[in-house]
DNA sequence: CTGTGTGCAAACACTTTGCAGGTGT
DNA sequence: ACACCTGCAAAGTGTTTGCACACAG
């Protein structure tokens, strides 16, 4: 049994083409890709309205990518965009904490770090 | 003379009655506006297109806020959306260095942390 | 068999472009 | 007077919704 098809398990989620298609890309690739992305990996005769609604029903059951599981999520890691080749990339680097002003509190961060990457400097 | 006529001034840019009327806009909310907020605090009649031009007049011109000069932009400062009453606010927090892998150059940096803000805890 | 997923058509929302006419300097 | 700005129409792009049929479980 395929990856992608132990994942769908794993959430509860029927096992069609599509979605096992849309799971292969997600893996495949080390950096972030936005809908248009997938868009353009997938079979050309792919429906663009059933892409949004798998996209959707994977953010609806926070299925994000292998490094998320049932038990949590592991975004807290600084994102770094290259203005050059445009590619989007996770860091091993944890978000430092920052002291807030009384009465904030957190709950999500994010951090986007631009500028040029290692392959294209 | 008014402080968004100054500004335009500032900048060489014509003063209409519409920048004006984004500017004064600008000028009297303290958090970040999306296009949505903006489009909803002008005049009924006002044209969207117009809108879209004036505000790509104004990013192109880097005329951001009355924070931003034309010696300069400061928005190395962290960002904080309330998930409850759904303002963004810019915090008076730098945003920490951090040590990137090898290779990697930064230029820009963005932290937005969403949440509960003072107002809504 | 039953409920969910898919594909198609159409509606909807957002943004850009072209052009004629108006306005600031 | 001239260049720039505006308003309208229309095209382009991205996203959502409704419905009939197909398919996984």
């Amino acid at each position: 049994m395929s990856a992608p098809d132990n994942l769908l398990k794993d959430f509860q989620l029927r096992s069609t083409p599509g979605r096992q298609e849309v799971l292969q890309i997600f893996l495949k690739n080390s950096y972030a890709l936005s809908h248009g992305d997938i868009e353009r990996e997938m079979p050309l005769d792919f429906d663009r309205v059933t892409l949004y609604r798998t996209l959707k029903t994977f953010l609806d059951n926070a299925l994000c990518n292998n490094n998320c599981s049932t038990a949590g999520h592991h975004h807290n890691h600084v994102h770094f965009k290259c203005t050059i080749c445009g590619q989007t990339s996770c860091l091993e680097v944890e978000i430092p904490g920052i002291k807030l002003p009384k009465g904030y509190k957190p709950v999500e961060s994010n951090l986007l770090i631009q500028g040029t990457c290692q392959h294209c400097a």
